[in-house]
DNA sequence: GATGAATGAGCGTTCATTCAT
DNA sequence: AATGAATGAACGCTCATTCAT
């Protein structure tokens, strides 16, 4: 209604219903991730904001709408992780283990964060239809191009081998972060923390298992 | 009655029993993986048997029963698949190389013989309950203590690093192999091959990724 | 098959037929009795004789058919049981007080012998359907006339009051019974015996209940 | 918000929700009591009020809840009818047989009012389970438990037999009426009337059958 | 005649979605 | 804008009945 100086980027109207879109959108997150998506139901998440379950639908089209949703926010934190880092910035191999590194810690960091994101980028997601599984594939498959990018530039660099296949390592390199991020690694309660993993990971990719 | 060689160790009666049984449990297998445990319905299976869905429940308690059954059995093939080989087989790096090399060929055949197999272990069944979650949990860490048993061989041996991190390595590898399994890697259609893929894991556990 | 002296009048064929037939009215009376008539299942039926349940569909139409006939048979057995005493059997008020005493133990007799049929006749078939329901009143009723006929015999040779309803109170008394019945009167475990009920009507019959 | 005299002791939110409620109730009793309760469906009851069927969920758990509180609420009427009356109230016989009259009619009332509760409390509560079975036997002994208190009050004051079984007593007269109850006696299109019936309990307890 | 595997109509129940207030 | 009562499509499951063996 009034003028606000300093006021997000947005109208004063919209800025309150982006607000109940959030709180909507973070109480599914979590209601989705427990539960399950089709254990989840409208009333649970209206009851986690003590909403009637009516409102949902003034900000979001239906229950796969809310989803999918969900799931573009999470997977746009998972990409702001990967993001954090620039694929040709190690010259050295010293520079390249401590990025790998830094670059396991970003992505578990997320999960550590919201331990719901993992559930729902590695479990439920896929779960739903066709489409949102084409959706979380896209954000895997982005990641998996981003660690591309960085076995690409080691090999150019010189500091990695010339003969890897850098499409497939990417992948499997991914695998195995998303193994760590499934089993909940670095949360409460968990038996194995995030620099076992992480110097695993590392110890793997520079050093492979042989004596 | 009369003796013949060769023949089920069922009775005939029985026989004729397990037959449905198993068609059952085929026609569900496929379904499920297809639609997905919730979108799945009995009348789905039904359809594809020609039978009516009455029929399944002289057969299967209920949904679940069914489901469950089904997980059952493609993880009892899982685990046939790694108990293929014998974990301490190996006296020499190269006999592990290529020891390795059988045991991903292995794993992936399942698949490639009945990519649901993949979908129901990988996404399915952990989506149904806690009960089914913790079932391929089991599966799947049985999967991970036998590699483990690989990597405890070749340190006690000599050949492997006396470092490494069997237990954590171990994981990874698994996850290295099911991210394979998940994209549905050597199956029609596909873009890499299952020798691309065993490659890149071999080469990444025995020499890494460095120059 | 072969011809056989002193047989029943039925030929042999028929008499293994009607055995049968026997046997399974008698244990379908019981597990009617017991579950109730829509919970009681073919199946529990053939259980309680061991026959596979296709077996039923030879001798009875359908369920209902089945049930039909043992409301029948325990409709009949009660009828025996009534018609045991000629209604103007009595000249004197003493010869009827005994022929009532009679009366009322010659139907109680009937449900001591098979509790079953109490059940039946007072509680599942009327639940069933209409034409049951008009089946059991019939019998009922008839019942009543005889009781009637008693009251009405009584009036007319005088011992009886003038302008007693005959009509209704045969009803009400043939409810008492009904209620005795019910009650399950003369069976183990029950507080009531036989002969305090009958007491009772007696007396309150020929004394009422003043002082 | 405002004060108004003679309203509903409910908050107004409430009232709408209890009137919706009372409305199935009084749709399920009818029901009920017209097909029985296994061959009545939900849709049975929401056609009867042109709801959705789903509606009924809203306000009951399931089909047996419904049905137990129909149950509930006209064994609440009958015990009301029952204490309308006080069992120690008369002091000679004259007042004692008005009494009684009145006791009568209270009950036949009910029926009159609604010819389904009779139906409900003698046939179906008793064939849905051993639970209901229990609740209606319990209404039933609650009413042959007052009537009891009569027969002993009139011992006790002298002007009932020092000699009457009022146990027995009071369980056969409950009869006479649940027979009349049963016959529908006072509805329309019955060939008994309510005062025939009447007429023949008083004269059968007071003066007995006899000349 | 006897069997029991197969069948599918039918019903109870859930829950995402709508819409009058 | 917010609500929650109402809705009905959809599905799991039962069981009386049929019929090939």
């Amino acid at each position: 209604m009034s003028f606000r100086m300093n006021e997000a980027p947005t109208t004063p109207d919209s800025s309150r219903t982006d607000q109940r879109r959030n709180d909507i959108l973070l109480a599914a997150r979590k209601v989705f991730a427990e539960k399950g998506y089709r254990d989840a139901g409208i009333a649970d998440i209206a009851a986690e904001l003590k909403l009637g379950h009516g409102t949902f639908y003034r900000y979001f089209k239906n229950k796969r709408d809310i989803f999918q949703s969900v799931v573009a926010q999470v997977a746009s934190r998972l990409a702001g992780a990967i993001a954090a880092e620039r694929p040709d910035a190690s010259t050295t191999l010293a520079e390249y283990r401590q990025q790998v590194r830094r670059w396991g810690h970003h992505l578990l960091d997320v999960i550590q964060r919201d331990p719901h994101i993992a559930r729902i980028l590695l479990q439920e997601a896929a779960a739903v239809d066709e489409e949102l599984r084409e959706t979380v594939n896209r954000a895997w498959d982005l990641c998996a191009q981003i660690t591309e990018a960085y076995l690409v530039n080691g090999k150019k660099r010189g500091f990695l081998r010339a003969n890897l296949n850098t499409r497939i390592t990417a992948m499997a390199l991914n695998a195995v972060i998303n193994e760590a991020m499934r089993r909940g690694v670095g949360q409460t309660g968990n038996a194995e923390s995030v620099d076992e993993w992480i110097d695993a990971i590392e110890n793997l990719m520079f050093d492979g298992i042989r004596a």
